[in-house]
DNA sequence: TAGATTGTTAATCGATTAACAATC
DNA sequence: TAGATTGTTAATCGATTAACAATC
């Protein structure tokens, strides 16, 4: 079968692209983060045009063909004896997580959490804005956070629509997260990000992350006991 | 060789517990952690006494087999046709994970993020309690926020060995994260959480966790694009 | 060219799952 | 007893590492 070249090159990219989204596991997306994160962020190479798998493997500890196998997944070619192109590979990376659409994001709890991140700028590198909070304190709504408003809870569903809101971020209160998670839900939100110390349930098709801080806890108390090294 | 029971016993257990300890990995101190965050927490077994690995496998979906295997290897036996004892479980778990033995930590920024962290009652279950905050704002200097208070920077090293702190809390801009990581280094602490958006880097004998709220969002961005799912 | 680095196949390693006898 | 659940061995699966030819 003859084909014409570009014809179908946008309908060839998004099928290659889910071809290899079915391939990325969740390890490997971790390891692609930290790529990216060292690539982008280490002064140590941002001068540079080429990175060898090595060196990003010694930096990070790991396995050289490791390396190169992750980023042969994501479609990357290095060039023998020279590496990897820096900015292509920052560039296919950040494609590839997604970091190059923008997702709105709602906090939930106008709280010292909800505040800090909130201000936390650099969330916009990652494709996410926080387009609002909202909080059911009087003298709370209204008040301006970092770039975003404090808003009366009662028009959750309102903003979700308003700003399309595709992520609700929970610091509100243990005892009322499952409640708010409802709501969002109801509201028609896509994921869930819940920094309430509590488990919550969610539809299947909802994208759902804890982030029990408690529970990271067990890095220090772990390692920290005696009789250990 | 003949042994005398008991005498060696309190040198027997610390012996066990370290090849324990040598054979536990990452993967199976999160599962733990899990079991024990079910075990404890849900509704639905808080009355019972005996739970089953199949049980607890269904609820996290996983494999019972994995259940079992983890449990045995941190020396619980279960009972055929009933399952294991939850309290013990429980019990065994916090030991293993080290909630049993009291850690304090310094909170180093007192803005949003470090009040909200302050006041995360929970804590305490997991071992963990922060015993002071340090500031270099002398307008929030001496405040109580939650039942800690907010100290001056400069007392940093007396606070850490008055309170015998293990743990720094990292709460500060991203640019003071260095300085006071080696501040807190050089004061004795064993253990950093990071929260500040950068990496830092301290000696191999400190415990080093990075909480990049950020990285964070790719289990979002990632699968919330377009031709996922 | 010589040598460094890639890309890929094969080998190893470890973790997960299946099977089933033992047991209460 | 019959049947459910454990504990353990063996089989499978997948991920990591080693080896090495290809290449610039």
């Amino acid at each position: 079968m003859k084909r014409v070249a570009g014809r179908n090159s946008l309908k060839n990219d998004t099928r290659k692209k889910m071809r290899i989204y079915k391939e990325i596991r969740r390890v490997t997306i971790e390891r692609l983060m930290q790529y990216y994160l060292c690539l982008r962020e280490e002064d140590l190479w941002k001068e540079k045009n080429v990175v060898s798998s090595t060196q990003i493997a010694d930096y990070l500890d790991m396995d050289d063909t490791q390396v190169r196998k992750d980023l042969a997944l994501i479609g990357l070619r290095g060039r023998p004896r020279m590496g990897f192109d820096r900015k292509e590979t920052i560039h296919v990376i950040r494609q590839v997580l997604g970091f190059d659409e923008i997702y709105r994001a709602m906090i939930v709890g106008a709280g010292g959490l909800g505040g800090a991140i909130a201000r936390y700028v650099n969330f916009k590198n990652y494709g996410v804005i926080v387009a609002a909070l909202v909080d059911n304190d009087p003298k709370k709504i209204g008040k301006k956070i970092g770039t975003c408003r404090v808003y009366p809870l009662e028009q959750l569903k309102f903003l979700i629509k308003k700003f399309e809101i595709k992520i609700g971020i929970l610091t509100c209160p243990a005892k009322a997260a499952q409640e708010m998670a409802n709501r969002l839900v109801r509201a028609g939100i896509q994921a869930i990000w819940n920094f309430a110390p509590i488990n919550i349930a969610v539809p299947k098709n909802i994208i759902l992350h804890h982030q029990h801080l408690s529970a990271e806890l067990v890095n220090f108390t772990f390692y920290l006991q005696k009789g250990r090294k």
